[in-house]
DNA sequence: TTCTAATAGCGAACAGTGTTCAGCGTCAAC
DNA sequence: GTTGACGCTGAACACTGTTCGCTATTAGAA
């Protein structure tokens, strides 16, 4: 290296600009991570290190990491497919199409969906989703005020499901099981362990071990899904 | 000190005996840090500190901090009171009482409530408001499966709600204003944002912007409880 | 009473974390 | 050519959870 500076200077030159830094490039970036071992993995130094520098050199771009997990969630956003023309007649399975499309992008980034209940989202790729499903709810009829509370119980079911799931893929990971197994394993451990309580103090939950540990976390996310969308019934016109 | 041997010897004794280390004291004192603070205050170090000892003190009583957490989830499970007997007449407005009083505990430890996101409480405190909410539940008519899912689905929605408070109450607290004038401040930036935006490409929320920031947490939790414990109806008989 | 085995508790250390700050080298404008 | 600005960086600070020997005390046996 230092043998041949005239092609040190134009080797470093070429290192630094394949080695921008850019907001966008630091928030790509930080996705990737995120999709592969959830916010835990996320670090500044660790963002910092696909660069091959050090953890200070993000803060000219990014204000600290709340800022950067907040452009993370926004970017996410932007991969909600949202439809393109909204169909009055079908305004309830339009929603829930939009839900579960947003919980199919929530789960692919593990745990970020956090980030969303540590403050009303207000990036432009959130409010696109949220326009989306207001105007859903508002052309089925729904009085705005009861649409507004409803977009944002879903929104927070949405997040609360997807960390749920987050959780899960984790322990899954961490185990080095087959998914199917670990679930099947879990399954079965909690079932026997339900069904081993004392019958006087908590009968039902004896009684019904096997109902109590039934479903996949699609299934339930659906049953609640319906619960929160078909109430909404209630308040039409 | 060391100039009185036998004096010193007797303090550090009375000392220990003072200090001595107990699981349920670990508990309580985390328990204490964490209603004040939240889960971000409660460090190994800093329950230790408590105690005038150091983090590796506490190892011999719990396994590590999510073993903690857990044991102080349970904890104040057994803060929820439950109903003695339950009425099938009355069963959805006891559901919901439950959830409220559920409510009422979660918030008082702040964050604490996403402890529970991390897999299935099966501590016998957590268990015995599960089995009260599913007695409910089937006493109201209710299948099992479905109880069984509500149930689930009910506090998973529970934790998100505390969540989104510790979040609110945390704000609150690091703005050193007062609550009132804190969310009242939030609520007409939000409002005036959402009034600011494109009318082309999200007509509705800037249209309505006064619905999306109306009405407070506790309202907004009642509204999604009403839309999960309601809708349950549909599964009668 | 004396000796021994067990054990609870503890200090120090390790590998991490987010964030700050003085200073570096480079590049653009004057 | 010089200067000013600015993107960038290494080092440091104050933390985090957890582990590992060692110490001091205690309980039990002789």
């Amino acid at each position: 290296m230092a043998e041949f500076p005239w092609r040190a200077d134009q080797a470093r030159r070429a290192a630094r600009a394949r080695v921008q830094l850019t907001r966008d490039e630091i928030v790509r970036t930080a996705l990737r991570i995120v999709r592969e071992e959830g916010v835990e993995g996320v670090s500044m130094r660790r963002v910092a290190a696909e660069f091959r520098t050090g953890p200070s050199s993000l803060y000219a771009h990014v204000a600290n990491k709340d800022e950067l997990l907040r452009l993370m969630f926004d970017e996410i956003c932007g991969e909600i497919r949202i439809p393109t023309e909204i169909d009055p007649a079908r305004w309830k399975e339009q929603v829930k199409e939009l839900a579960r499309e947003s919980r199919r992008v929530l789960l692919t980034y593990n745990d970020l969906a956090g980030t969303a209940m540590a403050g009303v989202p207000t990036g432009p790729n959130a409010l696109r989703s949220s326009e989306a499903m207001l105007s859903m709810m508002m052309a089925g009829g729904v009085p705005v005020e009861q649409a507004a509370w409803a977009l944002d119980r879903i929104f927070l079911y949405l997040a609360a499901d997807a960390m749920e799931f987050a959780m899960w893929k984790r322990s899954i990971r961490e185990s080095g099981e087959t998914p199917e197994h670990f679930i099947q394993g879990v399954r079965e451990d909690l079932a026997s362990y339900y069904a081993q309580l004392s019958p006087e103090d908590l009968p039902n939950l004896r009684k019904n071990a096997e109902a109590m540990v039934s479903g996949d976390n699609g299934l339930r996310f659906e049953f609640g899904l319906d619960l929160l969308v078909d109430g909404l019934d209630r308040y039409l016109g």
